[in-house]
DNA sequence: CGAGGTGCGTTTGCATACAGTTCTGCGTTT
DNA sequence: AAACGCAGAACTGTATGCAAACGCACCTCG
C-alpha cells in the first residue's frame, strides 16, 4: 500500500475534507493523535506519511509536521537509531505507564498549588465544581451504571479544572501535550476501574478537602497520590493482561 | 531584508553548511535555539522564516518544522490569536521565570527520587561526582575568580547529572526541552550570581547530603528548594533591571 | 548449501513553486 | 489636515517534485 498515489494528487485544492478549524497542521496533529489515542495505529506499527496523508486528504507537508510534533511529545519514536528515522507508534509498556503518571502527577501537583494561592472568593466555586464531579463519580461507583468513557471523561474533566485555574501558561501546554497519553493506557485499563472506583472517588475527596484548607503541600501531595495509585492499579493490569494491551 | 532572495537558491546542493551531523531539521532546531538562548534573536522580536533560512544556508522547509518545535517548548509564541501565526521569539517575564522554575524543579525533583531508588553501589559514584562538581563551585565562590559561564556550566551539569542516572526516557526527553530556556533567564541573572553562589553551594550539599542518605522526599525537596530560590533570586534581579533584560 | 554482496523499490527529507491572507503605506476625498 | 479606502507587497501555509538513503530480496560465489 501506499506505493504509486497518482490518484488524488490535488483532490484538497477544493477543500472538501478542511472544513474544520484551524491550520491543516493542528487538524493533522489533532487527527494522528486520536487515531494513536483511540488504537486505530497500533502500538509498535510503523508510520507511513504518504499513507496518513492521503486518508487525511491532504499533503505529506503538514503531516510530516505533525508526525515530528508528535515524536516530540511522546506519541511517536523512532526505530533505529540516528537517521533517516523510521517511526513508530510507541509502545504501551508498564515502564513508560509509571513514569508518564509520575510526570503528570507532578505537574498537576503544582498546578494544585496554584489553586491553593488564589483568593478564598475564588477558590470556592471551584471546590464547588470539583465537588460535583466527584459526586457523579461517586454516584457511578455506587449503582455500578455508567460506561468506561463516561468516567473517563468526568476524571478528566476533573483533573482538568485544577489545571485550568492553578496552572500557568507554560504548564498548561505542558499539561495539554502530556494528558492525552494518559487515555491510551486508561482504556486498558478500563475493564477493571469500575471496581477501584470508590478509591479514586475518596482519592478525589482527599484533594477537595486539601483545596479547601488551602494547604498547598497537601493538595500537591494528594493529586501526585492519585496519579500514582493509579500507576498502581493500572501496573496490575498490565501485569495480568500482557503489555501492549489486546486493541 | 528578506525580501527578493533569488541569489543563493540550491546553494545548500554541494553539502557546505550541513557539514554537522543529523538531519537539517534538527540542525535548525539547535541552530535557532542556541540563537534565541544567546540573545542574537532578541525576546519580543518577530521571527521570519525566510530569514532564518537565508542565515543557515538551507530551504524554508527544516527551518519551518524547527520553529514549530520551538514554539511548543515555549522559546516561541504566536502573536496574533488564531490563524496565520505570526511568530515571536518568547519574551522573558517574571511571571514566566516563575512558573519556568517551578516546573523544572518538579521534573528535577522525580528524577531525584530516581536517583536514591538506585542500588547503593550504583549511588556511590554519583554522589562522587556531584561532590566534585559542588567542589568547584566552592572553590570559584570563595575566590571569586571563575567568570559565570563556567559557574553556568558547572551548575548545569551538576543538575544533568541528577536527570542523567534519576530520569526515564520521557523526562529526559522533557529535560532537555525545558532546561536551556533558563539559560535565558540566567545570563540575565549572571551579573549577581556570583555574591550569591555560596548558597548555591550549600543548598547543592543539602541535595548531595538527601541523596547520599537515600531519603526520596529530602531529595525532591532538596532540588525543588533549589529552584525555587533560584527563581527568587532571579526575580529579584528581575525586579532591579527590569524585565526582558538588557540584551 | 550457506553466506555475503549487489541492485531495486519504497520512503523519508529537502527545496521550490503557488495561493491566500493580512498588514502597511499612499492617495484621495471630505 | 485628517481619515478612510484601496492597492500592493510580503509573509505564511500547502502542495509537489526530486534526490538520497535504508531495507529487502535475489543472485552469485565459495
Amino acid at each position: 500500500m501506499a506505493t504509486a498515489k497518482s490518484k488524488k494528487p490535488a483532490a484538497a485544492k477544493n477543500g472538501k475534507a478542511k472544513a474544520e478549524h484551524g491550520t491543516s497542521l493542528i487538524t493533522a496533529f489533532r487527527e494522528i493523535r486520536e487515531l494513536i489515542v483511540h488504537g486505530r495505529l497500533s502500538p509498535g506499527t510503523w508510520i507511513l506519511e504518504a499513507d496518513l496523508a492521503e486518508r487525511l486528504n491532504m499533503s505529506r507537508t503538514p503531516v510530516r509536521g505533525a508526525i515530528h510534533w508528535l515524536q516530540r511529545e511522546g506519541y511517536v519514536l523512532e526505530h533505529r537509531n540516528v537517521s533517516k528515522s523510521r517511526m513508530i507508534v510507541a509502545p504501551l509498556t508498564k515502564e513508560d505507564a509509571n513514569e508518564l503518571y509520575r510526570i503528570i502527577g507532578s505537574l498537576e501537583g503544582i498546578a494544585g498549588r496554584g489553586v491553593t494561592q488564589l483568593p478564598e472568593g475564588q477558590r470556592k466555586p471551584i471546590t464547588t465544581q470539583l465537588r460535583a464531579l466527584n459526586e457523579r463519580l461517586s454516584h457511578i461507583a455506587s449503582g455500578q451504571s455508567g460506561h468506561p468513557g463516561e468516567i473517563f471523561e468526568i476524571d478528566r474533566d476533573f483533573h482538568r479544572l485544577i489545571i485550568k485555574y492553578g496552572a500557568g501558561p507554560r504548564l498548561t501546554t505542558l499539561h495539554g501535550g502530556i494528558e492525552p497519553q494518559t487515555e491510551r493506557y486508561w482504556r486498558l485499563y478500563a475493564s477493571s476501574i469500575i471496581k477501584d472506583l470508590h478509591t479514586s472517588v475518596q482519592e478525589h475527596e482527599t484533594i477537595i478537602r486539601a483545596v479547601e484548607s488551602g494547604d498547598s503541600d497537601a493538595v500537591d501531595t494528594a493529586l501526585q497520590a492519585n496519579w500514582l495509585r493509579g500507576a498502581d492499579r493500572l501496573g496490575h493490569v498490565i501485569d495480568i493482561f500482557g503489555e501492549r494491551g489486546s486493541w
